[in-house]
RNA sequence: GUGGUUGUAGCUCAGCUGGUUAGAGCGCUGGUUUGUGGCACCAGAGGUCGUCGGUUCGAACCCGAUCUUCCACCCCA
């Protein structure tokens, strides 16, 4: 029997102490600004029915789902015409459950389930890890967390301009400025491609658009043509790739270009709205940008659409979202709205890494560590480790006898700022040895002094 | 899912056209210092060369498969 080496599936991994330390730095954040603004945490199972799960993202989501074998002899039900027949028709047969792939399709789920019980609008948060079975990269993980905020229940746009305002407080306490929030509306898309002479073609409209940075404008217009759209049609569009200015002047563009379509007039009021409800509450426009050709989640966003960007880093969005006007029809509950968003933790992780914008002092848990010489200086230990407790400093004593350079290396390694030694003279005046390991400054103290040397550091 | 790329000590990496006992820096352990960490010096431990198979007298190096990493496409947080 040969001894293997441990190993962990590809796109996961461990988050050790420094990693969950500024993991819950950027959790916090995010949680306590959702709580701000009236969102209650909700949690869901990790895995749900299969059917639950499929077909709401698409036939790319579907195979990305993470799928779970059934218990027991999993293969009972399978005969072997199935197999015969491929995958589709063995699937069902063997896996019944699989591994949330995002949170608004749990949520919708709750919603309905609960639907009964909830007071609408119903604001909720949530924060857990989700599975896809992609190809991993930079930034892009087979488990990551989500975090989501979305209403449902009512159509006001007070709830778009709320995210807006969600998005730019916690990257604000996060300390990034360098970045935008680009928002659109699904329905500005719908317009422009009526516009062109190309109605209800919005989707592929927009998922060669979405290159447009990347591939640049001749290479979207190759595109497009491949795709079935007129010459003209894509001469059309040259005004709208080539838009500029603030997000007023697009406006005021996009009335007029949009004038013969209702409901691209319709999106352009309600993204007017929007930043009406911003000047209301007193906010200014910062950050936010007018961005026509964004295009993103159009299996299901009907309204408003949101990503942001930080600008100068190599990770892609951070967060993205927008409004669904149908998400519980699926679930047989019609008529339910809902405008929701999502932070990427791990790409937030990424980003602040990447510019290193990471306070320093998170690593910090110990404030103290005691440390001794013999048994008599352990047992003394002890009752001052209680004490130190009782008054709320987070203390720990060193477990060994060791000698007294390992206990300060454990100390110095583990970021501890205070050593407490104790020896006979101390416990012979009951003092403690305060020692701060920053500035190397020994003292003789009481144990009340002590605690108030360590608060006030 | 398609195409490419990577893998040598805990970490970052050397290792020539295949040739004995695979190296460095950092880290780790111990010592110089039995009431004091960081610095310095000295010593030491640590490697199935990702894994399995093949070619060869001989493989870290060549070939195949597989896993992993990263990248592009697709899509996405």
């Amino acid at each position: 029997m040969s001894i293997q080496k441990p190993t962990l599936p590809k796109g996961t991994r461990d988050f050790g102490p420094k990693q969950m330390a500024r993991r819950n730095y950027i959790l916090d954040t995010i949680k306590a600004t959702f709580k701000l603004f009236g969102y209650q945490q909700l949690e869901t199972p990790s895995m749900e029915n299969l059917s639950v799960l499929t077909g709401k993202y698409g036939d790319e989501g579907d195979q990305l789902l993470f799928k779970i074998l059934n218990s027991g002899d999993f293969l009972k039900k399978v005969k072997t015409a199935d197999l015969e027949k491929g995958p589709s028709q063995v699937l069902p047969k063997v896996a019944e459950k699989g591994l949330r792939y995002d949170l608004t399709v749990p949520f919708a789920r709750y919603v309905v389930m609960n639907r009964n019980e909830l007071t609408f609008p119903f604001k909720r948060f949530q924060i857990q890890p989700v599975w896809r079975a992609d190809r991993p990269q930079k930034g892009r993980y087979r488990e990551f967390y989500q975090c989501d905020a979305d209403v449902v229940g009512t159509d006001s746009l007070i709830c778009e301009a709320e995210i807006l305002l969600m998005i730019r407080r916690v990257l604000a306490q996060l300390g990034l400025n360098n970045y935008d929030i680009k928002v659109n509306n699904r329905k500005v898309l719908t317009g422009i491609s009526e516009v062109i002479g190309e109605p209800g073609k919005e989707s592929a409209l927009c998922v060669s658009i979405d290159k447009l940075d990347k591939i640049g404008w001749e290479k979207v217009q190759e595109e497009l043509q491949q795709r079935g759209f007129t010459t003209d049609a894509v001469a059309k569009l040259e005004p709208i790739i080539d838009l500029k200015g603030n997000n007023q002047e697009k406006l005021d563009f996009l009335k007029e270009f949009l004038n013969s379509s209702q409901e691209g007039l319709k999106g352009v009021e309600e993204l007017e709205e929007v930043l009406e409800i911003l000047k209301h509450s007193g906010e200014d426009e910062n950050h936010v940008e007018l961005d026509v050709v964004l295009a993103r989640g159009l299996s299901y966003y009907t309204g408003a659409i949101f990503e942001v960007k930080v600008n100068n880093v190599s990770i892609g969005s951070i967060s993205g979202g927008g409004r669904y006007d149908n998400l519980t029809g699926v679930f047989g509950l019609e008529g339910v709205s809902g405008v929701g968003f999502s932070f990427g933790v791990d790409r937030i992780y990424d980003v602040l890494e990447e510019l290193s914008l990471f306070p320093e002092d998170q690593m910090q848990s110990t404030a103290v560590m005691i440390g001794y010489f013999d048994e008599e200086g352990r047992n003394y230990g002890l009752k001052v480790l209680n004490q130190f407790r009782s008054a709320e400093v987070a203390a720990e004593i060193y477990p060994d006898y060791a000698k007294v350079k390992k206990q300060f290396n454990y100390a110095d390694k583990k970021q501890i700022p205070f050593v407490v030694m104790i020896g006979s003279e101390e416990i012979a005046q009951n003092m403690v040895s305060l020692k701060n390991l920053d500035t190397s400054e020994q003292k003789m103290l009481s144990l009340e002094d002590a605690i108030l040397a360590i608060k006030n550091k």
